[in-house]
DNA sequence: TCCCCGCGTTGACCTGGATCAAGGAAATGC
DNA sequence: GCATTTCCTTGATCCAGGTCAACGCGGGGA
């Protein structure tokens, strides 16, 4: 725990200092001694691609909040097949209130890094402080409006048009300092091809051969399977049927 | 405004009196006095089958309960294309909190009664009673695992696992004081097949194919297009595929 | 260095659900 | 009472995307 309570400014845990949850995230509803009580039983650490943050029906005894990388939340049908049904990007929090149990099962679909702290201290504070329950509050209904978009992409839009939508929501969310008026856009995929199939209720096969058509149209170039440029995203948002 | 304060049990409005939304819905997080200021301000009607709430892009001054019907939120493409994210059932709360806009149309399915009062005096109520706050965010949250269910159905299932989740849907929330226990359900359904079509993600053929399979395959008997004959649930639920 | 092995691409073929078309039954209007 | 419309069902056909199979490529271990 790297807090230095002798350097600080204006009393923010060093900690908490360069951290984009507190300012879009749910930290910045707390007072600075919150935020230091909150970041005295929290610790940074970081979650290698592939493993499991939370397993369905297992206890959660902690929040967090995400510090770089891309988790998914998925759900699987008994016979195994799976769909994801979330993805999170710093500074989102991750956990679930009011439950001993989780429904769903979040993983690190890259190396993620998180900001951890116990459930107890966090429902705690969010007693004595309602700006606390506001801002979950505020994260739950843009996560609602994002399920509910999802689910028009899941439940009327063709597969090509599930790609590029899959794309312009990456690109949208991976980098959100980039200048949205700019029209080339560059970035990493977070997501391997069965991933991307997962999300969007296909097979690995059909989102490989939209993509290449997306290639082969020159609305996207792919280098390395995961860097994806895009020249001009009104092209790609074009494809994505809204 | 049927508000009688002569005639009251411990202070609770007779318009709220026998309102399903004080017990289980957001009502129930407010004391007396404040129960009774919201009843003044709000009012009960009826809205009819097929009538809008709450049009896409509109503005939201009024939130209400639903005290009977059911109420489909709907989302729809620049083609037309349209996808049901959302049903909403008694006591379920409608509305936006934090937002001019609504970015989901909000129709009546059935015909609706509903206990509406302004935005403001609920958003001025949130400020000075935080357990509404905290009922919101209950409300918030279930919402948002409906709808990451829902997502599974919506990209993975079949379509005649999806009719069936559909009919299974409806049976567990349009009357939530059946006995869980019970094995024979009786139902009316609260949508046309064009509305079950745009939920699941199909065509109203399909619909119309997979409930005909359901028929003969003796699952469920219908009447009158609407009305349904469950003899054992766990047969249905067999054919949902979880 | 070579050999896996996991990941991605591509092709050939198949099928579940869409589309197109027809018609029945119940509700609504004149 | 009849015409019209809305909702639903059923059949015939089509095609988007699934399935099955082969192969290419880059990275890691012996």
């Amino acid at each position: 725990m790297e807090l230095r309570k002798d350097i600080h400014s204006d009393g923010i845990p060093l900690l908490c200092e360069s951290c984009q949850a507190r300012h879009r995230g749910v930290c910045g509803a707390l007072e600075p001694e919150q935020l230091i009580a909150l970041a005295k039983a929290s610790h940074k650490h970081v979650v290698k691609e592939g493993e499991e943050l939370i397993g369905d029906a297992e206890r959660i005894d902690v929040y967090s909040n995400v510090l770089s990388g891309v988790v998914k939340l998925t759900k699987t049908l008994s016979d195994g097949r799976q769909q994801i049904v979330g993805l999170q990007f710093a500074p989102d929090f991750l956990g679930r209130p009011f439950r001993k149990e989780s429904s769903i099962n979040a993983e690190a679909a890259t190396d993620v890094s998180l900001c951890s702290f116990p459930k107890a201290t966090m429902d705690r504070m969010m007693q004595e402080q309602p700006g606390l329950e506001h801002r979950l509050l505020q994260q739950a209904l843009i996560e609602l409006d994002d399920a509910r978009d999802w689910m028009v992409t899941l439940g009327r839009k063709t597969a090509a048009e599930k790609v590029a939508s899959f794309l312009m929501l990456i690109a949208r969310n991976i980098d959100p300092s980039r200048d949205p008026e700019r029209r080339a856009v560059t970035f990493d995929l977070p997501l391997t091809r069965a991933d991307i199939a997962d999300f969007l209720g296909l097979t690995i096969e059909t989102v490989s051969r939209q993509l290449t058509r997306l290639r082969t149209d020159n609305v996207i170039r792919i280098e390395n399977n995961r860097h994806v440029f895009v020249d001009d995203i009104r092209r790609l948002e074009a494809r994505a049927g809204n």
